[in-house]
DNA sequence: CAGCATCCATGAGGATACTG
DNA sequence: CAGTATCCTCATGGATGCTG
């Protein structure tokens, strides 16, 4: 085995700890281009439940990838979006896309 | 929201469907190279279980993203490979791999 | 070697109701 | 609106034994 595919395992996985969970890259997708409310977000992935939303979004907070701005209003607001570290993941996240779209186009 | 935004969703959807599972990417990272013959890949991710490891062999398979080739031979030899498909997922695979390297370099 | 079968444990994920 | 709290289901994890 080459020392880049060695090395390359540890990147990987390092990936995966951060886009593991079964929403989050689907969360990012949302966010790449601009913040978010949580009800949007909500509404953007209807299949997805309160709880799973904030657990994620957590996470990802936790991880640096996405920021949470909270205004004192009534009603409350909350933003996300992406950090400045956040960012470097949309090439990451285009190319996902681009393989989906690729798929959908010539294989079904 | 944009129109490219709205169909990236569906794009990104469709390929996290094929690589959702949660062993699929770090089985196709070590694919992505070369052929694999079982053992070889349970000893690459010595966290997997046979169980999971057959399981999402066959789904990936089953999506097309890799051939199983059997040899009839004693003792038996089963060796995994993308098919000309799959390898349309490097890119991907590849800026997940940068991405995690990053992360190393510059956030630990 | 490359699986399959079975059983059991666990935790991620899901549904629903409630709250500041 | 943006969450909590509670309870529940199911995918995944893990051990062990068996088979072509």
């Amino acid at each position: 085995m080459s020392e880049d595919q060695t090395e390359g395992t540890v990147f990987v996985q390092t990936t995966l700890k951060v886009l593991g969970g079964k929403w989050k890259i689907l969360i990012l997708w949302h966010l790449k281009d601009r913040t978010r409310r949580f009800s949007e977000l909500k509404r953007l992935i209807p299949e997805i439940t309160e709880k799973m939303l904030i657990q994620q979004l957590r996470e990802l907070e936790k991880d640096g990838i996405v920021n949470r701005t909270s205004y004192s209003e009534v009603p409350p607001k909350v933003e996300y979006s992406f950090t400045n570290y956040g960012k470097s993941l949309e090439p990451a996240l285009k190319s996902l896309c681009e393989w989906g779209k690729e798929h959908l186009l010539n294989h079904q």
